[in-house]
DNA sequence: TGTACATCAGTGAACGCGCGTTCACTGATGTAC
DNA sequence: TGTACATCAGTGAACGCGCGTTCACTGATGTAC
């Protein structure tokens, strides 16, 4: 009662503490069995509780599941937030525009997705069958864009438009209100994929074999992208 | 009797028909509930046959996941060596040696995984959890690779020699005996990562609200990968 | 051509399991006077 | 400070479902003489 902004009583306080560990045990099956086999009956056997309990803290097993989704999206996006400000303050200055905060920012995407792999690909693999995202994820997933788009705009414009940067001029309203030019948004856009193009690869096991070093495949392709 | 070469008995054809009307099935379920849905059980109800009786034809569920694998990787294998063939004699003389070849096989990766989503998921998409592929699936893999291999090795040397390549050059064993110089390693890599980048992201979906073309991203990705 | 036998496809019952979810209920924790 | 009440966490039984897999068995199809 004394303590200014939310107060927190005990029941919400031990609330949240079960929900987090509710997700955090969720996670982990997520790890071992894929998100086809997240059962809240599971998760409530681990934590010595009856299966009808979590009820009290998820509406049913997609609920849980969306905001696992929720919170994975989320999470990029903070880290997004966190690196963009911090790249294009202290570290540009030293370093010239010579596009320190797409640099940053890829490698806090390699770091996001090599800390919890299945969190990534929960969001950038294969879709979950028969699951469709909130509307107020997508938004989230639109933040992510704009930081990537925004990093982008420091670069040094690069060679002649290309035919994908005309295609986009015209369909660009997925860059809502942003000012970049077409150059830009085509380069945000190979940004991504080619880094999701080796980062899934990785994570889904595919140079396993090859004893190749994916962090040095992931650099050449970071300096490829920011060379000019 | 009469006929050279293998001789099939009525049994031995009803019993590849049903096997491959089990496999189709098993692809439509996997199409829409996801390879970990898959099930004997549901499949057998489809063709209005019980349970038990899949079992004549497949050891078990796993066996099945097994064989659907395998067809994937053949198939692919199978139509990566059809257009390395194709590709690399009439248009080549035509056009010149402008990566006739390469840009075949990107065309045919890209129809291929368009032709069937879910199939070019299981093979490269979230890993199936559990699930580890037999040696033979993983020297179908080595196929393609070595298709890839032999198609970049036919396009001009471009550059100085990067790092990743450099690197290359002493964690080669992968490419198996294969002549191509690290640059073309490193090359043919990149090809796969960065046509798998754009090809997984617009399979997941994710381009969905965004109205771009996608086989346009896709092109000018390949454009990038064949200038010279 | 016909009969005797072997092969094989498919059935139905059964086992044991786990799932999501609803519901009536107990017992503990917090709140108001 | 103590009592009466409301809130809420968690239980256990139940419903209906589907799964993979084994097993003893029937009936049809092929094969050999």
């Amino acid at each position: 009662m004394t303590e200014a902004g939310t107060q927190t009583t005990p029941r919400e306080r031990y609330r949240a503490q079960v929900r987090s560990e509710v997700k955090e045990r969720a996670w982990k099956q997520i790890a071992t069995a894929g998100a086809t086999a997240l059962s809240l009956n599971a998760i409530a056997k681990q934590m010595g509780m009856s299966g009808p309990a979590l009820y009290r803290y998820f509406a049913s097993r997609d609920d849980l599941l969306t905001e696992l989704i929720r919170d994975a999206y989320r999470s990029l996006a903070d880290t997004f937030h966190a690196t963009a400000e911090t790249g294009t303050t202290a570290e540009t200055t030293a370093s010239g525009a010579t596009g320190a905060a797409p640099a940053a920012l890829a490698h806090a995407l390699r770091g996001w997705a090599l800390a919890d792999p299945h969190r990534y690909l929960l969001v950038y693999g294969t879709p979950v069958p028969g699951y469709h995202a909130p509307d107020d994820i997508t938004a989230i997933s639109a933040e992510i864009l704009a930081t990537l788009l925004d990093a982008c705009a420091t670069l040094p414009p690069r060679g002649p438009a290309t035919p994908f940067a005309t295609h986009l001029a015209d369909h660009r309203q997925w860059a809502d209100g942003h000012p970049a030019p077409p150059a830009v948004l085509h380069r945000a856009l190979t940004f991504w994929t080619r880094l999701h193009g080796v980062l899934s690869l990785e994570l889904a096991g595919h140079f396993a074999g090859m004893d190749l070093d994916p962090a040095l495949l992931f650099a050449a392709e970071l300096d490829d992208l920011l060379a000019p």
